[in-house]
DNA sequence: GCTGTACTTGAGTGGTTGTTCAATATAAGG
DNA sequence: CCTTATATTGAACAACCACTCAAGTACAGC
């Protein structure tokens, strides 16, 4: 055969995803990944493509890994709606763990890319339609079982628990303190087990 | 005296406004500000200093004009939390009209930035810390006129709310329609009203 | 109409951008 | 040990970046 490559694929996305997460797509630059993925362009480019492949590549990879933490809480806990709030209670210690930026990298994407960076802009798109559908379905589940009013609409309830958490992990990436952001999520998980029927799955 | 200028300079600076707000910072460069201000180089730079020193100009305008309309929506309502929900159903209409993007300028810049840029930053942050003040107030006055249960915090109602404008404006500008960006603020504003003490201000 | 002054111009600055590709290095097979 | 196949290198490229400044231009007062 022939030479053997000395860089893992995945550990070089992964580096990428967290300089592209932290900086966004425009601040970084070529140079930057080259000494972020210790490689040279060429090898770059054989590897990945173009800035841009390399870019969505790196969305796939944080919405798959961000998809399987949001599932991983969720099996965690004994119906939809109690998973669903003890995942925006995880949110609110966005400032405790050290982290590329506080932001979803989806929704960062999705204010900073335009009509040139069409492609990256759709995949940013498509990646936040699928966890909203992630959402929805939970929302649903809860109706099933009894957890959840009949006469509520999980579309509605769905995009709503969307803009709960972009709103949440903007505010993060504000100048404030852990515990405001904390405050912020059990405000918000408070709200959403709200939604709750009494009596039906636990007791008040 | 001398030659008189050519250019407005409000003019100006609400156009480089539109296409910041539209582009992003990283993403306008001086050859899109010539052609929308229709002004060489050197006359950017004397009337403005610096693209950053353009761009801060441009933020702090933005938050300007915004506030004034917020305070133009609370003053046609008769109390604090009915002026609130107004303000909220009337971002469910930002599919509606012509902007340069749906989501908050102040926002796109606090996830754009970053540490080489850290006085726009910061200028964007002061501006969010303003808004968050404006809305902290109201509920304060909500709470003073017996409207708002005087257990809740307005502080954290304020984080809320500012959270809330985030999130659906965010949300906004992903690819859905007109009609789903109202429901959501429609939602927001709902529960925001539920807030209200039953039977002091208006009755159910 | 001349002069002084301030505004405007646009070619030019040095540096950076994303990208390419011929040359080189490194492995396995014969 | 030589060939073959692939991985890697890094200099070079054209295009673009934010920015500067000497020259040109238009106006008010004289």
């Amino acid at each position: 055969m022939a030479r053997a490559m000395i860089h893992n694929r995945q550990d070089s996305l992964e580096r990428a995803l967290q300089l592209f997460w932290k900086k966004g797509f425009h601040a970084t630059s070529l140079k930057d990944l080259e000494k972020a993925l210790d490689m040279r362009p060429g090898s770059i480019y054989a590897t990945f493509g173009s800035k841009d492949g390399l870019f969505q590549e790196s969305l796939e990879r944080y919405a798959r890994l961000g998809l399987a933490e949001f599932e991983r809480t969720l099996s965690a806990y004994p119906s939809p709606l109690a998973g669903l709030a003890a995942y925006l209670r995880g949110l609110g210690g966005l400032r405790d763990r050290e982290l590329p930026s506080r932001a979803c990298m989806l929704v960062k994407s999705l204010l900073e890319l335009g009509q040139r960076e069409q492609a990256a802009w759709r995949k940013a798109e498509d990646l936040l339609a699928g966890m909203e559908d992630r959402f929805i379905d939970r929302f649903d589940a809860a109706q099933k079982i009894g957890e959840l009013d009949s006469r509520l609409d999980p579309v509605r309830l769905g995009r709503r628990l969307q803009a709960d958490v972009m709103g949440l992990r903007a505010f993060a990436q504000r100048d404030v303190d852990s515990a405001t952001v904390h405050a912020l999520a059990e405000d918000m998980a408070l709200s959403l087990e709200a939604l709750r029927k009494d009596g039906v799955i636990g007791k008040r």
